[in-house]
DNA sequence: ACACGCATGTAATCGGTTACATGATTGA
DNA sequence: TCAATCATGTAACCGATTACATGCGTGT
């Protein structure tokens, strides 16, 4: 159901779902990925509910757009979920599996399987160093002296760049250490 | 489809769903998890489909037992799923998410979500250390030396305490800097 | 003429969780 | 007697993915 409250919180400013999807792609895409076949039918619901509101804005291209706004209720909503203090659910994460049963593959092909990860991880470094070089340029305060709205993000960001970084730094250590085997 | 690549990686020797259930629980919990009725569907498809074969044994306790075999297309299935190179697919972290519009609630309230946060954290990273000391004293061989059955799933359980760490470090790094803020 | 971006949605399917049903043996 | 462990499964539901359907406006 978190889906839901990333919605009501990304509804700062009243979006459609079209909207919300682009603001996906450069903010939360790193930790919380969502498509609009997902969208659309929860926006629905959460009218229904009673957590937002909508009023249909006509668009210079393509159908009217169905604008939506956080209600009372629906702030009320995302602040107690946020109270309710972290949500830390147990993930599931493919490439951890393979690697715990890299034994049954030749270790070549074991080698290979840790350089093409650690070129994986290096890309998405890439990514949010950009991202944040953009930040950086954009407003003088960043990162300490930026405004409650934007300083949270960016310690979201500084996060995923050391966790990337902590992988790539293990992707060498199992190289060496393999050849060490070998 | 993991799911299945995890439970062919985990027949190494035959098991029992039952059996499959507590080898997820010391193993690869912490990046994986899988409920009894999950599994036990999927190993009666995966056998129609030819990946394993079962045998009825009877129990000292409870009804019989159902233990299955990997077969031959099992496990080309496995070195297959090896083979094809890291599986990286985006993930959904919801105590990501929450810190994101952290910014919605108060500062008292923001500064207990990363001490608890950190309080979450450390008891996983805990967790794992125990479990290193366990392997540490029931094999000389650990880490390099060890056999590859075991040397791999060391390297997840290695990768697991790093990023513990990081985690934990990030949040103090929170801390302060919310400190500073206010 | 055709592709692309805008903008909305539905339907089928899949992976995973929660709850329920059954029944034997063992130990407190 | 009661709870726990062993051991199998089914059913209902939820969250997410993939594919499909529709149609306008703009630029090549």
């Amino acid at each position: 159901m978190s889906l839901q409250f990333v919605l009501l919180g990304m509804l700062r400013e009243p979006a459609s779902g079209y909207d919300l999807k682009q603001r996906f792609q450069n903010s939360v895409r790193h930790f919380w990925a969502a498509e609009l076949a997902q969208i659309y039918p929860l926006l629905a619901r959460m009218e229904k509910d009673g957590l937002l509101s909508s009023e249909k804005v006509p668009s210079t291209q393509g159908p009217t757009r169905k604008v939506y706004q956080r209600t009372r209720a629906g702030f009320e909503a995302l602040s107690q979920w946020l109270l309710q203090g972290p949500e830390v659910r147990s993930e599931r994460v493919s490439w951890l599996a393979q690697v715990f049963f890299l034994s049954h593959i030749d270790s070549t092909q074991r080698r290979q399987f840790f350089v093409e990860l650690k070129a994986d991880f290096k890309a998405h470094l890439g990514e949010l160093e950009r991202l944040e070089q953009g930040w950086q340029q954009d407003d003088p305060r960043y990162p300490d002296a930026l405004p409650d709205e934007t300083f949270f993000p960016q310690l979201t960001l500084r996060l995923g760049m050391m966790k990337y970084r902590t992988i790539i730094e293990w992707c060498d250590e199992c190289l060496t250490r393999l050849e060490a085997r070998d």
